[in-house]
DNA sequence: CTAGTTCTGTAGGGTACGCTACATAGTAGG
DNA sequence: CCTACTATGTAGCGTACCCTACAGAACTAG
């Protein structure tokens, strides 16, 4: 029905044209072909901690694919307030409405957790998706799991507690960062969460009484994934698998 | 950049091959040729109230482009508890991640407040797609504003109070159906609110003593748009502006 | 007209959490 | 070692809301 796209694993590593090696997954499951078109694009750039990729309500002047680190896609209130609406790693990229017809979005894209990836003007991806069919497939089935995320993420915010939200956050977090230890604070935790940095101090310090976690200024460890499960909300599996299918073929 | 799809008013009026009258923007905004290739697959149907179109998790079998009517996207969670994510009416489609490569979804599309509309097969539609890639922009534009649009409720679910999300559904369910009245109880608001009933009793309450709203046993009327709006959180107008988004041209 | 059903009003108790304030403890730089 | 700064622990209060229960009102079927 749809064309297939090529498989994640590649037999020879990928770099862009200064030699840089990708970890992106989109841009490893791309077909050799399409892959030519889009390489000599891509700018390897550090993504430090707390940069912010995109302001809400800006034009995108870049799309980001990250190797490393964590992007957290970020809804601000007019009284400040924050809240997480969905977080990207190295499977995804930050930009994606830039590439599916909007010019501007309604979130802050920020590093969450620092690391690195290659960045696309905006204007170069745009003229090379016309002759690059099959990741605009990619790019697609991306939106829609991403989509999945933030609605399943939405109901999270109304009905679960701030312990199985925070507990979902750092499993959600450590999938997607290769260390288990994760360069956070609480304070950065609760804009991330909805909420206040005392109630993130309480539940955090639950999880930490529990041997569950183990933290200290900004340096979270997960000691027992399991547990960590169990204390989480239904929100992490079902988020988990459909992340697995924008990985696989359609059913 | 990118091709420049129809404008969405026609000379001549659309309709299906049974000569229902076409009132969805998205077969509307399509292109004559483009839609020549759809039409033969438009049936008609009645989207009576709480007819449930899609369920969590369950193969998409059809895919439908309402005509009149509100559809809502609700997460069910494992305890029964459900809230909604986003809402559809004729600017939009039902069943959205089967044609951008995704066979299943997390949430459950039911007609929120009845009317009617075309539903296609899926097999059908992708076969289509393959030689309609104006339909292809458009539907890729559609899912990213959407998805704006259910990241905008995320962050509403966890930092407006009730009174503000019943304002704000009331305006966004009003902006979609024809009707100054819509028949829909404080019951089926709590489900979608993610509250429980009495709590949207006492909201409806306070807008109905404001002279805002007037309602009984299952119709609610909106007196005063105006001062609806001053009662809702700023996410109303967010939403409605990048819902105009779609619908016009990239900038 | 009557009985059953559905919808709405309201009350009361419990809880999670927002908000503020302050204390303590690490860390960095001199 | 001292100071300033950042991160975390904890408390106390107020409030929004969840949950349950029950009563009244409106509609429906017979």
């Amino acid at each position: 029905m749809k064309r297939k796209p090529s498989k994640v694993k590649q037999a020879g590593k990928r770099t862009n044209t200064s030699g840089k090696q990708i970890r992106n997954k989109i841009l490893l499951a791309m077909t050799d072909g399409e892959f030519q078109v889009i390489r000599r694009h891509l700018k390897y750039v550090a993504l430090p901690s707390h940069r912010r990729l995109h302001e809400a309500h800006q034009t995108f002047r870049f799309v980001y694919f990250p190797n490393e680190g964590l992007i957290s896609l970020v809804i601000v209130m007019a009284n400040g307030k924050t809240v997480e609406a969905g977080i990207v790693g190295s499977e995804g990229l930050a930009g994606l409405p830039a590439v599916l017809g909007l010019s501007r979005g309604s979130l802050r894209e920020v590093m969450q957790i620092g690391g690195n990836g290659f960045r696309v003007k905006t204007r170069d991806l745009n003229k090379a998706l016309s002759s690059t069919p099959d990741l605009q497939r990619i790019l697609e089935r991306y939106a829609m799991v991403l989509g999945l995320h933030v609605a399943q993420t939405a109901a999270c915010n109304r009905l679960h507690d701030v312990n199985r939200r925070l507990a979902r956050w750092l499993l959600m977090a450590y999938d997607r960062v290769d260390s288990g230890t994760l360069r956070i604070t609480h304070d950065f935790l609760a804009t991330m969460l909805g909420t206040d940095r005392p109630s993130v101090s309480l539940a955090a310090g639950l999880l930490q009484r529990m041997h569950i976690i183990k933290y200290s200024r900004g340096a979270v460890k997960i000691l027992n994934h399991r547990a960590l499960e169990k204390q989480a909300c239904e929100c992490y599996g079902i988020i988990q698998r459909y992340a697995l299918l924008s990985q696989t073929l359609p059913d």
